[in-house]
DNA sequence: GCACTGCGTCGAAGCGCTTCAACGCGGCGT
DNA sequence: ACGCCGCGTTGAAGCGCTTCGACGCAGTGC
């Protein structure tokens, strides 16, 4: 109170309890027994002077800065809410084990990796929006840093990832629509330049769709779709002249749902009566859209939930690498149904 | 290299340099003139061996830990990518000030400011989403801590605050429709829970929305505007019925624009023939709606970037506590004209 | 030729905490 | 009765860096 920072320190506190300083740490961190008589009276200083430990003297001391990194570029052809939604989990569950999170944004790209892992600046780092081929996967097997990808590179060995099974995803929702009856699709995708990155969830997906609607004998018509409202509406609205027997549609593109939806009206066509449509994404967009959508979910918060943990283990028992797929599973509501006739 | 952690110490730098670990230091700090001999000799180890300052161990012995901690109450009324764009601008703004930025999420309240302050995580902090007589205020003004305020509570004394100028924004939409000859209005406000909770800027463009309506004697009807599309098309359908004269549509509450654009198409009234609508928001919702939107920007980057600034200046210059208010613009679009007749 | 100044460098003292080795002590077995 | 063990506690040595005061050595003014 009367020092210029207003900080106490351990030293402080144990001149107060009348005890040395070892002790003071050893009953915060439990990791030596102490007599119930001096705890009580430690902890009774701590209370009385008002003692926080400080962060960065322990950081050093301890060599674990309880801070997290979380890696997330933030391209604009992402959508927002379901890396926040990541982030959030990541933010939520670091805490629940004591960490923070240092938010890195893309801007600086693997440099700001290289940084944060020669300065150890956090304990262990989590990557969002992973590329097949990502630039920052070298940097990571050559580091002791532990680390979580949140999405499937290329080629994971060496790695820790966590990531929605897409490839089992893509599979479901064919097989949802073709169980159905339906014989033409059409795949909504994401934004051309998704793709055009390798981001491996986009084509993992698409991937998989055509290759089960092969399978099964259904056509497959995958599209891109970028731009605004009326961009979007145009491009689904093509689809038509180009397929005009579509009855079924996958979206694996938050932003181009109601566009989508908005086509099929002013086209005419009911849903589900005419048209059957599967989204892939957060629940909330399917829930709330203007047509409650059958969808698969986009674990947003389990992702995140389990690369903190997945970081969490890698730190207190040493690294394990392992690929976690989640297994999507795909929830019926007012947006698919037999086709016409 | 050879070490386990694989970390080159200063110390280490010192030794292959021939030098203290004092002049290493001064060296990367340039707080004390080197000559340009010793400066190369340094640096060229520095390189060999591949030296990197250790953050923690700088953050203690300068306690500057480099780190800004950004508030940001994540409440699902709240419009992400508002957010998000703040939180980017946040973080690459605090980069090119050599900071990095500690994401600190609504989950803990107050607790998490308390905690980041006695700890000395970080060097600053910054605060979104303030209420009018937000519970953190308190803790900011009996600590040393630098803070700054994205938003503006009721009473910002010995405060510093950067936010739009939302009464300015309030009576400039109003202005804009009155000009126009509009003479019914309605405002489409964000969700009830956020004039529950006393979101200063909420509150403030309607009020002054309202004052300024009243000045000119025009009419103007509030309705706060939550839930799922079918939800908000319901409530805004039923402001004709209210006010069947209604020819203005100020918007405030970025989910609702499409449900409100859609609802005008479906009772055939042209936008901006019939009806004309100023939103108010980011500027890209506003010109890749379905109807390209005549808006007051939010202006989310700049607010971010102050922001930073602010707490930079606080850091090296010490407090100077000051409200900034950043000017609404109004930018004219496809949606807003003279009123029918 | 002398005190003075400023530049470049160094040594040492921290920053506030953790942790390791060590030590005294009372209770145990035999 | 003796040594042994484990419990509770301590002192000291760091963690890797910054920074202050000091010091030697030119160069300056007179």
């Amino acid at each position: 109170m009367s020092d210029t920072t207003g900080a106490v320190t351990l030293a402080e506190v144990a001149r107060h309890a009348g005890v040395s300083a070892s002790t003071v740490s050893y009953v915060l961190s439990g990791k030596r027994s102490i007599s119930s008589s001096t705890r009580e009276r430690v902890e009774s200083s701590i209370r009385v002077l008002g003692y926080h430990p400080n962060a960065r003297a322990r950081a050093l001391a301890s060599s674990r800065s309880q801070i997290l990194a979380l890696m997330m570029p933030l391209r604009t052809d992402m959508y927002m809410p379901v890396m926040m939604e990541i982030a959030v989990a990541v933010a939520t569950t670091a805490r629940s084990h004591g960490h923070d999170v240092l938010l890195l944004t893309g801007e600086e790209g693997p440099a700001a990796l290289r940084r944060v892992m020669a300065s150890s600046l956090a304990d262990a780092v989590i990557l969002m929006d992973v590329e097949t081929d990502d630039e920052r996967l070298p940097l990571l097997r050559e580091s002791e840093l532990p680390a979580v990808l949140i999405g499937l590179p290329g080629s994971p060995d060496r790695l820790t990832c966590v990531d929605l099974d897409f490839e089992a995803t893509g599979a479901l929702c064919v097989d949802h629509l073709a169980e159905l009856g339906h014989r033409e699709l059409a795949f909504v995708g994401e934004a051309t330049a998704v793709y055009e990155r390798h981001t491996g969830f986009a084509e993992r997906t698409v991937r998989a769709a055509q290759s089960r609607a092969r399978e099964l004998g259904v056509g497959l018509l995958h599209r891109p779709c970028d731009g605004d409202y009326a961009g979007i509406a145009d491009t689904l609205g093509r689809i038509f002249d180009e397929r005009p027997r579509t009855t079924g549609f996958v979206v694996q593109n938050e932003p181009a749902v109601e566009p989508l939806l908005s086509v099929l009206r002013r086209q005419g066509r009911a849903v589900p009566e005419d048209v059957s449509v599967v989204a892939i994404g957060p629940e909330d967009i399917a829930a709330r859209a203007s047509v409650r959508l059958t969808s698969v979910a986009l674990p947003a918060r389990e992702m995140g939930r389990r690369a903190v943990e997945l970081a969490m283990a890698a730190l207190d028992r040493g690294p394990a690498h392992r690929q976690e797929l989640i297994a999507p599973s795909l929830t019926v509501r007012a947006s698919s149904g037999p086709p016409p006739g």
